[in-house]
DNA sequence: TCAATAGTTCAACATTTATTGAACTATTGA
DNA sequence: TCAATAGTTCAATAAATGTTGAACTATTGA
């Protein structure tokens, strides 16, 4: 249970990672819901517009895919193909369960009292 | 800028640090803010209690020296010698932080549309 | 089928990290 | 001043991590 968020904050810990997630949450489309109710990943940037966006291109692409999969374990990220590319995005749940850890517990504490 | 906040996510990815933040979260007081408007450390547990509540005592107190150490310099705590003890307390300019990062971004977009 | 494109996996490496126990520092109370 | 309490720092060790380039897999288009 908390191990898992540790491992999510793990992941985030890093530079590298925080950028590209940083970057999937920003470009990252809307979630696709079929008539089943499932959640399908959400259109978003290629691992090669990752790659480009991050290094500027011209860098390992292996350093890329490593930190990538290091998202997805974490449960941050979702990828799927689509023909020849792999199409990233941001896990909405486990963005929601992060934001939650941040809220009430300390917030509100500012200037209360002594 | 974004490294600081790699930094913050980092000293979270530990499961230890994790509880102990968590623990710091849960049982720091308010903020005391004196005359001056100078912001000081919270009351809080102290690095003992923090050793029993983690570890059920019985364990290094190096170890949890070391974590909070790790906290401290990411910027997630302060501490506070008194007397005999040194206080510990939640860093909540820090927190806003973290908690502004999930805020926006992907929020919902969750059954937005195709 | 073949070549090109897009990513992943693997092996090797240099760093970093978490943990432990022992030694050290600082504060209090007798 | 001395002993006890509360934490920190240090050295050593084992494990995990990030980076690199080469080899591999999968998909498309000719």
């Amino acid at each position: 249970m908390s191990d898992a968020l540790a491992a999510m904050f793990k992941a985030l810990g890093d530079p590298t990672r925080l950028k590209i997630y940083t970057f999937l949450c920003d470009c990252s489309g809307p979630v696709a819901v079929n008539d089943d109710g499932d959640v399908r990943p959400a259109s978003g940037p290629t691992v090669g517009e990752i790659c480009c966006h991050i290094t500027g291109l011209e860098q390992s692409s292996s350093n890329i895919s490593f930190h990538l999969k290091e998202l997805r374990t974490a449960g941050l990220i979702e990828t799927e193909r689509r023909g020849k590319n792999i199409v990233c995005s941001v896990n909405s749940a486990a963005h929601a369960t992060l934001h939650a850890y941040f809220v009430g517990g300390q917030s509100g504490r500012i200037n209360s009292g002594v």
